[in-house]
RNA sequence: GGCGCCAUCGCCAAGCGGUAAGGCAGAGGACUGCAAAUCCUUUAUCCCCGGUUCGAUUCCGGGUGGCGCCUCCA
């Protein structure tokens, strides 16, 4: 059975409670890349913002169909193609190819569709025509416009005037300065495909309409993408798809915030200060990025600065370190009484992971609120260790904590994050970060093993200078009831 | 200029009518041979000015500041 949930709409700019076309289903098309380059850390919160989303409707019932597009023809494919003397659509391919590496190595799920401008011609060209057939388009020169004025809901999502667009150029034949390309005649040295007004290519906004429209039907539940796809491009498919289709478009318009550099600017290619997913993820494990983009109400800007993953992956690691210490815990018997005999602190975890289930829906059931089902995380988390601090809690606290140890389960399965084994987790980060570091795990066993023979003879000085050599290196020594640990000092 | 969003602790960030979650950083304490980790303690007149209300960070109006879109953008 579906769970309700409710979720703020652009077009309204309300929280609504969420009605589907159908019952127990959610159709739901978000935009996807022009790919014309890799994949940046930018383009990465949008993904995994919805993938987030898709795990969450689908654990709590929802059967979704999830539809993103690959954007495969389009000017900056073609301008980049030319540069480099290569086949736009070859050029286009090549780096679908690495956003799935990309996306793959974020840990992404792949939507059940991921159609192509180039492979949804025939989709397009129907749409078209049907809109010069009901007179809301005209040909010019081989090129066919959107005409504005026919649609009388023109800009209500982006609360654009359609008088104020006016004052654009009506270049190329366009009768109005607002008016928009359906389909674009060939120039030469440009891909081309053949249609009833000559050949030529699809413009920019139609696309979206047809694959939308082909995977989910003429009315699909929820719209995704960035904020900055407001105007034109969401504006205008709602023009297309409603005047060609007849039928509603979108239900529910669901934007996510940009990321924005430190001087709040967005990240963007023209600043030169973009950051590609190979390269975080040199460093940084998947799991990293998720939590980053989670911290924050997927509606607001989100602040990125070199200071981000670092912090990211020390509130990343207190959690796995907390669930480390969790599943240390053995013992067996009924978790009540036996709270009750271990002490507040017992009892406090026991509550609040059984409690956990209820506080993670409500959050993500109103809006998606990631930034607050992560607060009721790291309270768990410090509960945890906070009775991980008792003598008994090792040896007999399992069953007190297996509620809290759940409910990491459920964050797993509900978002995606602590998704990773905690032994594969602590393990990637020691990998990527010694590796950045330029450190071996022998170079450091090696000192540890000096450093426990000057301790066996007290020899503290000379210890602590080992110490020191490693934490300089920025390698953590830590000394705990079980043995000699160390940690990669983060950051 | 037009449209829209936002302003909460040093930084990030929830909350959105009953005097403020969480994280990071800092300080002090417990623990430790010393540390680290962990735990405890500790830091908010919620941008300003009016208004509505018994009561506003939360609603309304006006400022100020920031950002997004209006040309390509997740």
């Amino acid at each position: 059975m579906a769970a309700p949930f409710r979720l703020y709409n652009t077009l309204t700019r309300t929280v609504e409670d969420f009605v589907p076309v159908t019952p127990g289903r959610v159709g739901l098309y978000v935009c996807g890349m022009t790919v014309y380059d890799r994949c940046h850390v930018g383009h990465a919160c949008a993904m995994m913002i919805f993938d987030t989303f898709v795990r969450y409707l689908r654990h709590r019932g929802w059967e979704v169909e999830f539809v993103r597009n690959f954007t495969d023809v389009d000017d900056k494919i073609i301008n980049r193609a030319n540069e480099v003397g290569e086949d736009p659509l070859a050029l286009a391919h090549r780096f679908i190819a690495a956003f799935h590496e990309d996306a793959d190595a974020m840990g992404l799920l792949r939507p059940d569709h991921e159609p192509k401008v180039s492979e949804s011609i025939e989709d397009i060209l129907t749409l078209t025509q049907q809109l010069i057939d009901r007179g809301h388009a005209y040909v010019v020169d081989g090129s066919v416009w959107f005409s504005v004025e026919t649609f009388d809901a023109y800009g209500r999502l982006s609360g654009q005037k359609v008088d104020e667009l006016r004052s654009a150029d009506a270049a190329e034949g366009k009768r109005s300065g607002a008016d928009f390309a359906l389909w674009k005649a060939a120039k030469p040295g440009e891909p081309a495909w053949p249609s009833p007004w000559g050949p030529g290519r699809p413009g920019w906004h139609i696309e979206c309409s047809a694959m939308a429209a082909s995977r989910l039907g003429d009315t699909i539940d929820i719209h995704g993408g960035g904020l900055d796809l407001v105007f034109p491009h969401h504006e205008n498919e709602i023009a297309q798809s409603e005047c060609g289709h007849g039928a509603k478009y979108v239900r529910y318009w669901m934007h996510n915030g940009l990321l924005t550099m430190s001087s709040g600017q967005k990240m963007g290619k023209s600043l030169g200060n973009v950051i590609n997913i190979e390269d975080a993820l040199g460093a940084f494990p998947a799991q990293t990025l998720r939590l980053y983009y989670l911290q924050n109400h997927y509606r607001s800007p989100l602040p990125w600065g070199d200071e981000a993953l670092p912090e990211a992956l020390a509130m990343l690691s207190r959690l796995y370190e907390a669930r480390e210490v969790a599943e240390a815990m053995g013992g067996e018997g009924d978790a009540e009484q036996l709270a009750k005999e271990l002490g507040p602190d017992a009892e406090a975890v026991l509550n609040l992971g059984r409690a956990f289930p209820a506080r993670l829906y409500a959050a993500l059931d109103e809006d998606f609120n990631t930034a607050r089902a992560l607060g009721d995380l790291f309270e768990l988390a410090r509960a945890i260790n906070r009775f991980a601090n008792h003598k008994k809690a090792k040896k007999r606290g399992g069953p007190v904590v297996a509620p809290a140890l759940a409910a990491f389960a459920l964050v797993a399965d509900a978002t995606g994050l602590m998704a990773q084994p905690t032994r594969d987790f602590l393990d990637e980060v020691k990998t990527k970060r010694l590796a950045a570091l330029g450190i071996t795990r022998d170079e450091i066993e090696a000192k540890l093993a000096e450093r426990n023979a000057l301790r066996a003879e007290k020899r503290w000085a000379e210890a602590d200078a080992v110490r020191g050599e490693l934490d300089a290196r920025n390698i953590v020594v830590m000394d705990t009831a079980d043995g000699v640990d160390w940690r990669v000092k983060l950051g």
